[in-house]
RNA sequence: GGGAGUUUAGCUCAGCUGGUUUAGAGCAUCUGCCUUACAAGCAGAGGGUCAAUGGUUCGAAUCCAUUAACUCCCACCA
């Protein structure tokens, strides 16, 4: 067969992908195997695919198919999340680009476009994952949406309402004044502002004088209903039992005292807008202050601020600032930085706003989710996050679960004509309870008005490991009790209290056992200048893109090598191209070995020698992987395999067995060499899926369905650590060779001979001679009479006889620069020596080994000492 | 304001409980090679007072303290 010198992947890729999924290989029914799963974090239906993805579900698949390979049942569940804000926006945003205003739909008909905008957008992300290479059990594919999720969520609203957890309320929320919406604190985002600092005078009832208030909010004075001062605050001790009168607005409010005023802050008095600030409402709260709301939910002036009506807020604070100024109760503007929370999602500056919304309890459920952590029974990757975790855990707030949005779960919570509301899982059954409850049997359904709020939709995807396998609606069932709770979770540390704590809180409420077992982090992907990745930016590239010039093996490997757990990770497209040249390095090394033509000769030694080292070599390494795999360093476990295969097995390996030019292999060496070759297409399956299973197709026939997917990984053999240390000295003897070679400019047809002075064991004496075109190896009896050149490997001298190729000057300045390293290290070692407290206060074997090095390094200056000597003689 | 983390070659990072290293890897750089698997390659080389200072110790990149810079998380300072 003749292959191209370069590996093209674009074909190679589809094939298999199609192969894969055609045959079924990726599905996973329980059997009598061990579980090993997966659940992906479910991206937003209405999203594409970005680097995020690329990295989170790349270390998904490499777990998941190296399980698969370990013998373990793997099913890598996959399916989308509804996004309730972002995709409502999403929906918005289009229908008015039709000119459709949201608030002229009914609910139904919304929904029926949010549906149509789902179901053409809602596969994308999905199809881009087989690109990728994802082994995902696509028939398992779920929607935070749809029936058995729905009724999942409905379902633990209702037993939660039950249980006394779940409770309806007026609260201060963070109020979206362009979603409409409330939303959860970690929902917003402080951002530091350049803003500016307005000082007010407020008209001191009864009196000529002013008290000053220092504000960043001028346009909330219209829902000032108090001031206040610190009773501690000597300035202001004249403001006490005062009443001043609100600038502009002209009415009177009292002067109130509370420690919760900064005395140092601006002039010490505070201006309290209870309906418009979390402090100011507590302090509202505590004094009994009323409350006037002066902002519509879309953050314009409402009725009841009586000024500006209709007006935007940021509108009327350039209004009122500039009517304050002329009215003189503008005191002065000072350059203030403070921060302001902004949506998440819509990047809108949040209103804090009063509003009747629906919380779940968090402490009964949060407590035991915190012990499983801190004991480790899940455990993080890396650990620091136990920390992040702890410090939230400990300070939970009740979570504010309802949205005032209509694409997401609707509460199902349903009022009574006369006042009062049921919970129930449907509206036939809300009928029941409703009956019972108002003392009424004739109620119909048409009676009962259900909630207008939707759920957070985090509400549906605390679920997720459980309600992929239906585990809400059937806790017993067989697939949830197979599969959870769940092998490993792969996320970003940014949704560790959104969706990880919640996650762990659900699974211990539903299921009594925790939902993962490990959680590894992922870092954050950034650009190479360190910047996160943005649309706005425009420094985030196409995954699509880098996988057509690059193949997914390409990029899976860009990603993984500069990806440690937890740390960010500065990517840049170049490290692509180090995953294709290592493809087309595993293509070439594929291409020599089918090249060879094969006979029945007896193997010579050289070849019995390289496959007595490299046996060794291949299971110390990947004993080292799986070690590495067992820690979660992925990275390194890649960068482990990336050497066994391009130094060990190409640049050593090969070359030793490799024929000459023309001539034929020995059977017994071809075919231990293609079990190599197959041991190490497995080691390397996991990070790249695709050239593996090429390869390994072609490796020698196979039956229609097999995969290499199914290949099962290799057992460890016992491992001669001697054998492998010692040929690490035969390396350096003939990269000595080699060096020689280049500095003399003897080419490698010329054979040589090499002499060795000292202790010497000849064991790969046929890989030197093969290797390096050596004739022969002697021990030397008497010195030389021609020019040589000499190395040292160990305590050994290696002379090379170069006839009259010598440049003497060069070679006393190696020598030279040798002998000063070595006495430089013989120096710091005496000096340890000489220590008396070293000596005796050190190890015993620690002093042995200084001693070791001590009297190796004489014996190599002695040497070193020799040969200069005789060059400059 | 509180907490966590990071700081080692040009870049990205290893270096676990201090002693097989007067500091290692990959990439990049430089030099020589189109040597019949691979120039997306081969052979070789250079490159770091381990952020700074002080301390503990016979011995510190490693432990402690202080400082500096950066990153992240949390928090109601108008």
């Amino acid at each position: 067969m003749e292959l191209a010198t370069k590996y093209t992947p674009e074909e190679v890729e589809n094939k298999w992908y199609k192969y894969w999924e055609d045959k079924g290989l990726f599905h996973s029914e329980p059997d009598a195997r061990k579980p090993y799963t997966i659940v992906i974090p479910p991206p937003n239906v209405t999203g594409v695919l970005h680097m995020g993805h690329m990295l989170n579900n790349t270390i998904q698949d490499v777990l998941i198919r190296r399980a698969r390979m370990k013998g373990m049942n793997a099913c890598w569940a996959p399916g989308t999340d509804h996004a309730s804000i972002a995709t409502e926006a999403k929906v918005v945003n289009r229908l008015a680009e039709q000119g459709i205003k949201k608030t002229d739909l009914t609910r139904d008909e919304f929904l029926r476009h949010a549906w149509d905008w789902t179901n053409e957008h809602g596969g994308i992300i999905l199809k881009q994952l087989r690109r990728l290479g994802a082994s995902c059990d696509w028939k398992r594919t779920a929607f935070t949406m749809d029936e058995t999720r729905s009724k999942s969520v409905i379902k633990v609203f209702c037993d939660l309402y039950d249980k006394g957890l779940i409770y309806r309320g007026v609260r201060m929320v963070n109020w979206d004044p362009k979603a409409l919406t409330a939303i959860s604190d970690e929902e917003v985002v402080y951002k530091e502002q350049q803003g500016k600092l307005y000082y007010l005078r407020y008209k001191i009832a009864g009196e000529d004088k002013y008290a000053i208030v220092a504000t960043t909010r001028p346009e909330t004075i219209m829902g000032d209903t108090a001031m206040c001062i610190n009773p501690k605050d000597p300035k202001n001790q004249h403001l006490h039992g005062k009443k001043v009168i609100v600038p502009l607005v002209n009415r009177e409010i009292p002067v109130i005292e509370d420690e919760y005023v900064d005395i140092e802050f601006g002039t010490g008095c505070l201006k309290v807008t209870p309906a418009h600030d979390i402090n100011d409402y507590m302090l509202g709260e505590k004094y009994h202050l009323p409350s006037i709301d002066i902002f519509n939910d879309n953050g314009t002036i409402s009725e009841a601020g009586g000024m500006y009506v209709g007006m935007d807020r940021f509108e009327v604070r350039k209004q009122i600032v500039e009517d304050l100024q002329k009215a003189g109760l503008l005191e002065k503007i000072e350059d203030y930085t403070n921060k302001v929370g902004f949506s998440e999602r819509t990047n809108v500056a949040i209103e804090p706003k009063l509003s009747m919304q629906w919380f779940l309890k968090m402490d009964r459920l949060a407590k035991p989710a915190l012990d499983v952590v801190m004991n480790d029974e899940v455990k993080f990757y890396p650990a620091k996050y136990k920390n992040t975790y702890k410090h939230w855990m400990e300070n939970i707030k009740d979570w504010c679960i309802s949205r005032q949005l209509w694409w997401g779960h609707r509460i199902p919570a349903y009022y009574l004509p006369q006042g009062g509301f049921v919970v129930a899982e449907t509206a036939e059954q809300a009928l029941e309870k409703a009956k019972i409850q108002s003392n009424n049997p004739n109620l119909t359904l048409d009676d009962l008005r259900q909630d207008e709020d939707a759920l957070d939709t985090w509400f549906s995807s605390w679920l997720w490991p459980i309600s992929l396998f239906d585990g809400i609606n059937h806790p017993d069932n067989p697939e949830i009790a197979y599969y959870y709770p769940t092998a490993d979770l792969v996320t970003g540390p940014d949704i560790i209290f959104f969706w990880v704590a919640r996650m762990i809180m659900a699974g211990l409420e539903y299921q009594h056992k925790i939902p993962f077992k490990n959680v590894y982090f992922t870092g954050i992907v950034r650009d190479k200048l360190g910047r996160k990745m943005s649309k706005t930016l425009g420094n985030s590239p196409d995954p699509i893109m880098l996988i057509e010039k690059y193949g997914a093996d390409g990029v899976r490997m860009g990603m993984l090598l500069t990806a440690p757990a937890g740390n960010d990770l500065p990517f840049d497209e170049a490290i692509c191209e180090q995953g294709r040249n290592f493809n087309n390095k595993i293509w070439n090394a594929f291409r020599l070995v089918k090249s060879w033509k094969v006979e029945d000769l007896p193997q010579p030694d050289y070849a019995r020698q390289a496959i007595e080292w490299f046996k060794n070599k291949i299971y110390k390494t990947q004993a080292e992987i799986d070690d590495l795999f067992s820690k979660y360093r992925l990275s390194e476990a890649l960068m482990t395999v990336y050497k066994l295969f391009w130094d060990e097995f190409s640049a050593w390996y090969l070359e030793m067995v490799k024929p000459a030019y023309g001539q034929p292999i020995d059977r017994n060496t071809y075919d231990t060499t293609l079990a190599f070759f197959d041991h190490l297409l497995k080691l390397l399956h996991p990070f790249i899926p695709f050239i593996t299973e090429e390869l390994w197709q072609a490796l020698e026939p196979r039956k229609d369905g097999e995969s290499i997917m199914y290949a099962q990984w290799p057992e460890l053999d016992s491992i001669d650590e001697n054998l492998i240390n010692d040929f690490e000295n035969t390396k350096e003897i003939i990269a000595g060779i080699r060096t020689i070679r280049l500095q003399k400019n003897i080419a490698n047809k010329v054979a040589m001979e090499l002499y060795v002075k000292g202790q010497y064991q000849p064991t790969w004496n046929a890989i030197i001679e093969k290797i390096s075109n050596i004739q022969s190896i002697s021990q030397l009896e008497h010195e030389l009479d021609v020019n040589t050149a000499n190395f040292l490997v160990g305590t050994t001298e290696f002379i090379v006889p170069i006839g009259d190729m010598i440049d003497k000057d060069k070679e006393i300045e190696k020598i030279e620069a040798d002998i000063k390293y070595y006495e430089g290290f013989l120096l710091s070692v005496m000096k340890k020596l000489g220590n008396e407290k070293f000596v005796a206060h050190a190890k015993p074997e620690v002093v042995e080994l200084e001693r070791k090095k001590k009297s190796d390094a004489e014996s190599k200056l002695a040497t070193l000492k020799e040969s200069l000597n005789k060059l400059k003689s």
